[in-house]
RNA sequence: CGCGGGGUGGAGCAGUCCGGUAGCUCGUCGGGCUCAUAACCCGAAGGUCGUUGGUUCAAAUCCGGCCCCCGCAA
């Protein structure tokens, strides 16, 4: 079975580096383009495209799939079947239908839950019981194909966003691999989507981040660890932008309003609407992430706005 | 050459403009006070000031090269 594999950063690359782990025929990469990175601006590969290279496989990046450009690459290389995880971009129709065997998708949510572009996140910032991949045939809609496999995990309680990725990456590729066995033999179930149940996963913003100590702190947690590591929440101080990275939520109230910092030298407390949080993992602009004990032996914070 | 901040005892910072005794808040160790609840008091150890050249009677501080860390933007 002829593979072709449509995939961009390193979520991706789990899936590719097992596929061609375990053998599978995977001729041909297609991701987005090379683009600045870094505070040099340099231009630098996906990590896709750099194992590709590193296999000898066969890499495209397409600028665009509209007027059938990217026909001639589909001809040339013919996939039986083609694999999309975390690529970046919608796929035309005539992409779609192309393989005998279809385009399988991989995304990182219990569909219908999640469609769209943050599934993960999404998942920590609602502080779900369970998070979770699925397997589907794609379709033109954003996610809406038939289903062929889940798989589902609890989700920690301090589980942060980057650290749930790492783990449905894993979990991801091994699904995918199941998949495709089943595909193969002619055992893969479509199911399709209950609608009524479906929710949507917008990209992050930077904006989201930033602190509204109006809310429960449970969910400000949530907010921090969902964000965490990227765009990550942060609050503004006497001191410019700083970044918290974990927070902590403490069973107490006083009796002072939302967003007041509760008085302690090696600590930032506020109460919110609904019990303290602590700022337990802060960064401030410029400088190294660090607790807030660390930070307040040499800074005096003040939370503004 | 995208913009910017930084490297000072174990931690976080000040000192750098305007060269001249190594400072602050903690931690550690020793002692005291005492129960408190943001505890307090006394004492001690611990630093080639990122690195490398230069200027100077004298460099953490001024000048040049290099290494490393971080924020923004993408």
């Amino acid at each position: 079975m002829n593979i072709m594999f449509m995939g961009t950063p390193d979520f991706a690359l789990i899936s590719l580096e097992k596929l061609v782990e375990r053998g599978y025929n995977v001729t041909s990469v297609v991701c987005r383009e090379d683009k600045p990175k870094g505070r040099g601006g340099q231009m630098a590969m996906p990590p896709t495209k750099e194992f590709a290279i590193e296999k000898g496989i066969n890499v495209y990046q397409p600028a665009s799939f509209k007027d059938g450009a990217f026909k001639e690459v589909l001809e040339k290389e013919n996939p039986d079947i083609i694999i999309v995880v975390a690529y970046g971009r919608i796929l035309p129709e005539y992409v779609l239908n192309y393989p005998k065997y279809g385009c399988i998708n991989l995304h990182g949510s219990i569909l219908p839950k999640y469609r769209g572009s943050a599934p993960i996140q999404w998942t920590v910032i609602n502080g779900d019981e369970l998070a979770g991949v699925s397997t589907m045939f794609m379709d033109v809609g954003l996610d809406t194909g038939d289903i062929i496999d889940i798989y589902t995990t609890p989700l920690g309680k301090t589980e942060t966003a980057g650290e749930l990725f790492d783990r449905l990456a894993v979990s991801g590729a091994e699904l995918l691999c199941e998949t495709i066995e089943k595909i193969k033999n002619g055992t893969a179930k479509r199911t399709p989507q209950n609608e009524n149940e479906a929710t949507y996963a917008p990209m992050l913003s930077k904006e989201m981040g930033k602190l509204d100590f109006a809310m429960p702190a449970e969910k400000i947690r949530n907010l921090v660890r969902g964000l965490s590591p990227w765009p990550s929440a942060y609050v503004n101080t006497n001191k410019g932008i700083m970044k918290v990275h974990a927070a902590e939520v403490i069973n107490k109230n006083a009796d002072v309003p939302a967003g007041t910092r509760i008085p302690s030298k090696d600590a930032i407390i506020l109460q919110t609407t609904d019990g303290q949080i602590s700022l337990a993992e802060v960064q401030l602009q410029g400088k190294k992430r660090m607790s807030a004990a660390e930070l307040l032996r040499g800074h005096d914070i003040v939370i503004e706005e």
